[in-house]
DNA sequence: AGCCAGGAAGAAT
DNA sequence: ATTCTTCATGGC
């Protein structure tokens, strides 16, 4: 165990982080947030003027949080002083995970027409199952381990219709070169990953953004559709996302999470905020 | 109780 | 090339 320090400036929040709907894996606990990646897991604890992060590999922390990008520059350039500076400012303090390719491909496999709550149960049994023992939690299970489970087993932990194309998707990883794909350009990558049965454009883009860090993307999903719904109305959602891609460029993948971070949390707190 | 969820595949048009 | 239907499941 090794402990690090994380500066906490307007421009980073752990709760904002991973509660914006990008990662599944992380529990709220006395004093901040349980996160685990791939094989790894940090208690990231609010110090006041810091955060702690309690870890077994600082290495991989510090290089997950993403505290290379210039996020304050980002939000500058984009400002209209209306609705996305609304959103902006909402959602400050987003960092864009540096998430592993497999464990995003198989994340947001699962997410498809899914609740969030319902999302992060699938993929804790996932865990449980099939990721090694770390004690006290489970890593992500391997490739290998995935693609043996067979389609039985999804189904059987409640992936539902997904079940297929989670067996298929890890099947088809195996013989996949991943450090090739990383080098491959926005496009020419999307097309490798919509070859995959049960990966569609949304799913594509989510894992671009997340698992990739490619930016000239713009994931529209239901939340999204509600955002544009008196902008762009009836516009089928591929369109959607090519012409917001045009519209925000290499900034598009930051736009869609404050975006949809702010609408997905603002909904929640009008119906929990009855005195106002 | 029913509606809906970070959609996609397959069929019909 | 576009729209319609179907697909499991459970949180709310």
């Amino acid at each position: 165990m090794t402990t690090f320090s994380l500066e906490k400036t307007p421009y980073f929040d752990i709760a904002a982080t991973l509660e914006c709907g990008q990662v599944f894996r992380f529990v709220p606990i006395d004093g901040g947030y349980r996160v685990c990646a791939t094989s790894h897991r940090a208690d990231v604890l609010d110090r006041g003027d810091h955060y702690d992060v309690i870890c077994d590999d600082a290495d991989f922390f510090k290089r997950y949080f993403d505290f290379d990008t210039d996020y304050a520059a980002i939000q500058a350039g984009l400002e209209d002083g209306g609705a996305l500076s609304e959103a902006i400012a909402f959602g400050r303090g987003i960092h864009i995970l540096r998430q592993d390719p497999i464990e995003t491909i198989f994340s947001f496999i699962v997410s498809q027409n899914n609740h969030i709550p319902r999302i992060k149960g699938i993929i804790e049994r996932i865990c449980e199952a099939l990721g090694e023992d770390k004690g006290g939690y489970f890593a992500f299970p391997t490739l290998e381990a995935l693609a043996s489970a067979g389609e039985d087993f999804y189904a059987s932990i409640g992936a539902g219709y997904r079940a297929a194309y989670l067996d298929r998707a890890a099947k088809a990883m195996l013989v996949v070169d991943l450090e090739g794909w990383s080098r491959l350009d926005t496009p020419t990558l999307r097309a490798q990953l919509l070859a995959m049965y049960g990966v569609g454009r949304k799913v594509a883009d989510c894992i671009l953004l997340f698992g990739f860090n490619r930016f000239d993307v713009f994931p529209v999903d239901t939340w999204i559709k509600k955002v544009y719904a008196d902008v762009y109305p009836d516009m089928p959602a591929d369109k959607m996302s090519t012409l917001l891609v045009q519209k925000y460029g290499k900034y598009a993948g930051f736009v869609q999470q404050w975006l949809f971070y702010f609408k997905r949390t603002k909904k929640t707190m009008d119906k929990s905020n009855i005195l106002s």
